[in-house]
DNA sequence: TTACATAGTGTTATATTATAACAAATTTAA
DNA sequence: TTAAATTTGTTATAATATAACACTATGTAA
């Protein structure tokens, strides 16, 4: 059964749900929805949670203590990602630019330490919001 | 009594705790150290934490829920900051490079969204670490 | 096929992080 | 000097996250 795709039934209802979601989905809210289904403890989110990020599946935004779906095709593993967050209507992007991600990656800290992984987050008011 | 310095009782005593501190102090670990100075309830500490980021005197490092002192002389604001984590012991430096926030303050959404603000977290394994 | 290791599940309880709400005191500015 | 703004103290509670344990499912290799 878990070969099909590589994720197990709780991971495959909560990467659903995620990826499903135009905004970003908090733990609490995820257990909630998905109570009907047979997920009854925090534990069980979070487990399922922890492996989506590990694998890349989905992505923490740690100023929100919420998690979107990858949407960078090209990202297996979580070792550089960006996103834009509109501070009016809570909404997030993932940023997928070519030469940030080179520009990040190949920085070089002067005090010699070598990086692996990065997490990058933008604030801002998006085009939608400055509307109204 | 405010006035000579800008921050008030409370704001004081947890800044000089965070400010003298080698690490990120987290919110509990705070408000346990301060207690023999009369600070004895959660919102004391988060109220003056939040005063604090919001004029720059500290940084809060998202992906720890923790607190360090402000160590770039020219950010009176916070709205560029970066940040370089040890992975292993736990270790948190904050980033001063002129390139690197000129280009982040620079870098402009494919979508147009204008941003005010970001906060970069470097991750990796510290020189220190390296050597055991 | 058995048996062993690894990963996932279900569950209860609890730890950790953060805020709501209200009354009182202090500071600042008109 | 009085009114507004800020800070403080306090109790209670909300929101986020993990520990620990018993059990089940799956993948691997003898």
């Amino acid at each position: 059964m878990y070969k099909e795709n590589n994720l197990s039934k709780n991971q495959q209802i909560i990467f659903d749900l995620i990826n499903k979601s135009s905004e970003p989905l908090k733990a609490y809210t995820i257990l909630f929805s998905v109570q009907k289904k047979g997920i009854k403890a925090p534990p069980q989110v979070y487990r399922a949670l922890d492996k989506l990020v590990e694998t890349g599946k989905i992505h923490k935004i740690e100023s929100k203590n919420a998690f979107v779906a990858c949407r960078s095709s090209n990202c297996e593993i979580s070792k550089a990602t960006a996103f834009s967050i509109c501070e009016s209507c809570e909404m997030v992007d993932e940023i997928s630019d070519t030469k940030l991600s080179k520009y990040l990656s190949g920085f070089n800290h002067k005090k010699g330490m070598k990086f692996k992984r990065f997490n990058l987050e933008f604030f801002g008011i998006c085009k939608k919001c400055k509307k109204d």
